[in-house]
Formats: C-alpha cells, sequence, structure tokens
DNA sequence: CGTCTCCTTGAGGCAATTCAAAAACCGTGG
DNA sequence: CCACGGTTTTTGAATTGCCTCAAGGAGACG
C-alpha cells in the first residue's frame, strides 16, 4: 500500500526547513492520476483527505441544493490547486468536464510541511487568497450584474487565464457546456445563448464550433461586462504577493482614516 | 521600530515554538480601536497592512462598480477577523454599521508567528476556511435561490450565528439597514421588504421594531429557504476544524473513487 | 449516414424591478 | 412628554428582463 512515487516525498521532512518548497514542487513529487470526462474527483461532504493540483483538463465544481438545482461555484484549470482551506469536508463535488490528469497530497501533510517551510507556507496563503478573490468577483457578478454583463464578464475572464499581452482576436477555449455556463452564471441555458448571440452580432465575438471562442474587441466587451479597461483590470496592481518581511514601522497611534479613534 | 504595545507582543518570539498561540491571544495583546457608524475602517484597493478583529458591533464590507452599483460580500460581526487572506491590497471597503470597536495587527507579522506557532497557523487557516464557505454558500444563493428563499436564508444565517440550541422564536437583531440586506442579497429594498412581509404572514417570522427578529418556526422556514433541516444544516458535522497535526499514516495508494487509473 | 445530444431561436408568462406615494420610525428640540 | 422634520420602510401599480415552454438546427459519434 504504497504509492510509487513517495520515495521522493521521504525527502522532504530532511530537506524542509531550508529548502524552498513550493506546491509546484510538492505535487510534483507525486504521481500523476487520470480522472475521465462525466467522472468525480471528490464529493461534497466527503472527509477532505486530500488537495489536488490539476495538470490538464478542466474541472467544474459544484453543490446541489435539496431540490436539485446544481450551483457550480467555480472551475479548475490546468495549474489550479484544490482543497487547500476546507475543515474537515469538501465543501462541493468536482467533476471531470474533459479527461483530466491531477496530482494529489495529503492535506495534513501538506499543512505539516508548510509549518516547517515559510516559502510553502507562502505559496498556499497565495493560492487560497486567489480563491478569495474569484469567489469575491462572482459574488458581485451574480448580485448585481445582468445576464450579458456576466456573459462578457465570463468570456473576459477565460480570456485573462490565457494571458493579456495576446494579440486582438484573443481566442481561446471554452470547453464546458452552455448548461455549465448557465449554472455557473446563475442563469438558464436559453438566456446564456441569447446573450453570446447579442455579444455576436455587435461584433465584439465571434465563435468557431461550439467551444471556440474569439474576442475581437476586449476594450469594449469590458464596458460592457461592467468592468474597468480590460488592460486595467485583474489585477490593477503587481501581483508579488506580500511584500517583503520586515518589522513593522512604529505604531503612530494616529487616527488612521475614516473616524478611529481610541 | 517598536510598538507601543509591543512590549506583550516582544514575549511572542520567545515562547512561539512552543506557546499555543491563538487569534484571540495575539490580537488581545493590541489596543482597542473605534470606529463609528458610517466610517470605513479600510478601503477596497488600499494596501493590505493589517488584520482585524471586531470587538463589538457591525461592518459592512462591499465593494463598487464602476457605474455606482454596490455589492455587499459580507458582514463583519464580534468575533470575526478580517483581512487574513489578501493578496496586497483589500479586496472590499470595510465600513460601519453601527459604532464598532475592533484590534489590528500587521498581516505580515501576524503571517510570521505562524511560520513558528502550529497552533496559530490552524486557527489561520480556521478562519480562512470559514470565510471560503461563507462565500460559497453565498454563490449558491445569488446564483440559484428565488427572492424569498434568499431572505429566509439570511435569516437563518443570522439565527445561526446566536446559537442553535436556542428556544423558539429565536430572537436577535439585525442593525444593517433594508439596503444593506438587499446589496447584500442581490435584490431590491422592495423585494426585500415583501419577502418578509410574507414570511410575516405566514407566522414564521415577527418583527420588533426594525432591527429585532424572531424566527418561530425554524424549521418550516428552512424548507422555505431551500435548506436542509435547520438543526441539521450548518454545520452537518462538527466544527473543530483540523484536526491536530501530525505525520500522515501510511500513504495507502488506494484509487479513490469515480474513476481513477494511473 | 443516422441518431443522439447539445445548442439556438421564438413566443408567452412571471418574478423581480422601477416608479410612486403613504406610513412608520428616529432623533431633536420645544 | 409631545410635536416636528428627515430618513427608512412598507405598500401599490406598471414595466421589464429573464425564465419557461416549444420547436428547429448543428455538431459529435458510432
Amino acid at each position: 500500500m504504497v504509492y510509487s512515487a513517495s520515495a521522493s516525498v521521504d525527502h522532504f521532512p530532511g530537506a524542509s526547513h531550508q529548502a524552498k518548497l513550493t506546491l509546484e514542487i510538492v505535487f510534483g513529487s507525486r504521481v500523476l492520476e487520470f480522472c475521465h470526462a462525466g467522472h468525480s474527483v471528490f464529493w461534497e461532504g466527503d472527509v477532505a483527505s486530500d488537495a489536488f493540483m490539476i495538470g490538464e483538463g478542466l474541472l467544474r465544481l459544484y453543490r446541489i441544493l435539496p431540490d436539485g438545482r446544481r450551483a457550480i461555484t467555480g472551475f479548475a484549470f490546468p495549474g489550479d490547486v484544490l482543497g487547500l482551506a476546507f475543515h474537515d469536508r469538501y465543501l462541493y463535488t468536482a467533476e471531470a468536464v474533459t479527461d483530466v490528469r491531477l496530482r494529489r497530497f495529503p492535506r495534513r501533510r501538506l499543512h505539516a510541511l508548510a509549518t516547517d517551510c515559510p516559502y510553502l507556507h507562502h505559496d498556499i496563503l497565495r493560492v487560497i487568497a486567489g480563491e478569495l478573490e474569484a469567489a469575491q468577483e462572482q459574488m458581485v457578478l451574480l448580485g448585481q450584474k445582468s445576464a450579458e454583463e456576466r456573459v462578457a464578464s465570463f468570456l473576459l475572464m477565460n480570456a485573462r487565464r490565457v494571458g493579456k499581452g495576446q494579440a486582438v482576436p484573443i481566442s481561446f477555449d471554452l470547453p464546458m457546456t452552455r448548461l455549465d455556463m448557465a449554472d455557473y452564471l446563475g442563469l438558464t441555458i436559453e438566456t446564456v445563448c441569447r446573450a453570446v448571440t447579442k455579444l455576436k452580432q455587435a461584433g465584439l465575438v465571434s465563435m468557431e464550433g461550439r467551444h471556440k471562442v474569439f474576442l475581437h474587441n476586449p476594450a469594449e466587451l469590458s464596458r460592457f461586462a461592467g468592468l474597468d479597461d480590460f488592460e486595467l483590470a485583474h489585477p490593477p496592481w503587481p501581483k508579488p504577493a506580500l511584500p517583503p518581511v520586515e518589522t513593522d514601522p512604529i505604531e503612530t497611534g494616529e487616527p488612521g482614516r475614516g473616524g478611529f479613534h481610541q
């Protein structure tokens, strides 16, 4: 009952205090597993024993309401890491949209490693912060945006993943079905279709087959989406996460901003 | 480079490796600050230098869209900790609904402490996991639920905070305005009002003044909300978060569930 | 080439919004 | 304690954006 790759994992404890462990390295030591399209990697409510790093393919992450409605809370793309910040159970089901390759690592052990390795600790926090940011963005989308804005936002969100420097038209694949998009955007299939059609008619978007998308005018599309300009949005600030650690400046006792008092 | 309050804080480094530091303890060493109703603790886009623990009062956490729409992504109640999992900027504005008392602690230093203290590390992860869980829940609510279900869910969510063992009718305060609720639930003021009125007419809810709520039939309300039974819901599993950190048992190499292959 | 599934478009209905006005609440000052 | 003005909440009527229901079209696969 031992993983074929666990020999290399055993190297971690020795090197951990000084080594610059990253999630990439930690997961890289594990065997590649496969999950076929339509099958689940884990289910909502299961004991959350492992974290996962996606190698290839696409996962849909969803919860089911008592009466059967499905809410897709996110998608997991290659490079994404799942399951770092749960209590003891998975909060959603992770199901393969396409055939998926991934690696798993025991959560407890991962967090134990992080205790000894600031680099890894930092890396984990960075991933979790990204998840939280995505969730925030989605709450804004679902709570405030119209159907067309949601679809436009969704397209831009995917465009962003392929890199911003891209030449126009920006092109990418959307392997998920219209139903997946609908359940993610809080709309129906038909409404998603109509929104896409409108964007096509406006000359902002075109498609090749069902899954290949071209964005001909990202800037204009951003206005459609209720976002700031595409280039400026996400992130308006550089990404290097937390600045270098140093001691804090003196506590000034300044009232701070906006009505602080002691 | 010395904190005014840092005399006590300086004790941390020495004791950290063995000490059972918790967020409660760490924040407890800091001065209590005040923020008056209507003022902000921090703004979206500000450099996220500090984390905050709420002592008393209520904060609304929101983002503003370019055209002025406001999305409230959450509320912060006494005991809640804010700002643990951001990149380098705050993702939302935190504004006092009522007068608020809170303590702040520099994020960098907090994470540095966590590196040395598994207890604290664990505590931080638990809080972040809670944030993520709340965000998930909200995405489901905003994406899939009707107006009445959203309002019912909101009331139950607040009831849950006062403790579940409560005798019926469960009573609690909702210090925020109807507009806050609306912007949180992705509805308009009027729709929130109408939904509350319906729940009152159904005998499930009553109110005293504008902010005091009584739930006369939580179980029935739960069905209204598209949740499982109130007692069973949230959390169906015990809360003690992650089990104590230790090395993992032997890797079992079981293929897991759902179509995994090597 | 046929079948199945998924996608797209159209017509009509409904839940939530918008616009409007009355009622309740709150703090203030008499 | 009560009267008053401003704010927030509640209710009503009309509108609309999205959903539902329905049918036709396109793509995927054996």
